[in-house]
DNA sequence: AATCGGACCAACCGCCCGCGA
DNA sequence: ATCGCGGGCGGTTGGTCCGAT
């Protein structure tokens, strides 16, 4: 089969380790113009001295409109612990259960706090030896907290609303972004890595964006396009909902999102037969479908 | 003030899987 | 049926931050 081949691109001359920002803006602006019908090729067309491989993954982790930033609440964390008794090291089954988390951030906050936790936490059972149903509630109350932060407190679910911000938002080309305390000092502190996601939710990719980044670059002819596309997102833009659902259908066929948001946002989760058989072979869904049945009334599990 | 060590997390690496030729 | 390719996934690494000494 394919195992032992080559990797995935000559690496030779390419960029490794953390993204700039100048490259977080052009790959933004080469999906969205163009969505990223090959990773492999993605990085010469948008000008990124860049593997395939590292642009997916610096576009799924950090520059995706709709990831969530930001520390995990707790019924994240107890959502995650359940899922992985469920699944194991599935990061990705588990994220795709915590919207707006990446596998990646999920597999970070489990190495770092939630096994140590879960360790901890088992340690002290043991010495107390206290029966295992405080356990079960926690799974109770996870289901419902995951379900209710997507419906009600969790914004990164609303693509619609996330596509306008992806080309609404002020952008002062790669400025310092404000800090919530207004500590511009310590943003400047932060790597251009790490940053840079950060950055995301304060940057759009204007025209004068562009043009200051023509002039940072050899691709004078891709800049000017990417300045045509960004001047005509802010016209559309204005045009408001049709080019927002067109962003919103975009990010779910990428995303593989199509038809969640709308089934979140009716509670309604678990419904009809087919879903259902479904889930019956489906660990996670099982899960849910048990915790849901079993543990609340018919009108809270429609609320 | 300097040093050290642990925590954190972005990014890379390499294997695996599914699909199309 | 086989093979090659692209994408996805999980494990690991390395850089940075931050608190303790």
């Amino acid at each position: 089969m394919g195992r032992g081949r080559a990797p995935c691109c000559a690496k030779v001359g390419l960029n490794k380790g953390s993204w700039t920002q100048e490259e977080d803006l052009r790959l933004i602006a080469y999906i969205q113009k163009h969505g990223h019908g090959n990773w492999r090729a993605l990085p010469k067309l948008a000008g990124l001295l860049r593997c395939g491989k590292s642009c997916r993954l610096r576009w799924i982790n950090y520059l995706r409109p709709d990831i969530k930033r930001g520390n995990f609440t707790k019924e994240e964390d107890d959502t995650i612990i359940n899922l992985h008794k469920l699944l194991g090291n599935k990061w990705s089954k588990i994220a795709s259960c915590l919207p707006g988390r990446t596998d990646n951030e999920i597999k970070n906050v489990w190495n770092t706090h939630l096994k140590k936790r879960l360790a901890s936490e088992e340690r002290r059972s043991m010495s107390v030896d206290k029966p295992d149903d405080s356990q079960s509630s926690s799974s109770s109350s996870t289901y419902l907290s995951c379900y209710a932060h997507v419906e009600k407190d969790d914004p990164s679910l609303d693509l619609a609303d996330l596509s306008i911000e992806m080309f609404e938002l002020p952008m002062d080309i790669w400025g310092s972004p404000q800090q919530e305390d207004g500590t511009g000092d310590e943003s400047s502190k932060v790597s251009p890595c790490s940053s840079s996601s950060d950055a995301m939710k304060d940057f759009l990719v204007t025209p004068d964006a562009v043009i200051q980044l023509e002039s940072l670059s050899p691709w004078q002819e891709e800049a000017a396009a990417m300045a045509e596309l960004t001047q005509r997102n802010s016209v559309e833009a204005a045009e408001g909902e049709d080019k927002s659902l067109e962003w919103l259908e975009y990010l779910e066929k990428e995303l593989g999102l199509c038809g969640a948001s709308e089934e979140m946002n009716q509670g309604s989760f678990v419904r009809d037969a087919a879903e259902q058989t479904e889930m019956e072979e489906d660990p996670v869904s099982s899960y849910f479908q048990k915790e849901l049945t079993s543990t609340y009334p018919l009108d809270l599990r429609l609320s």
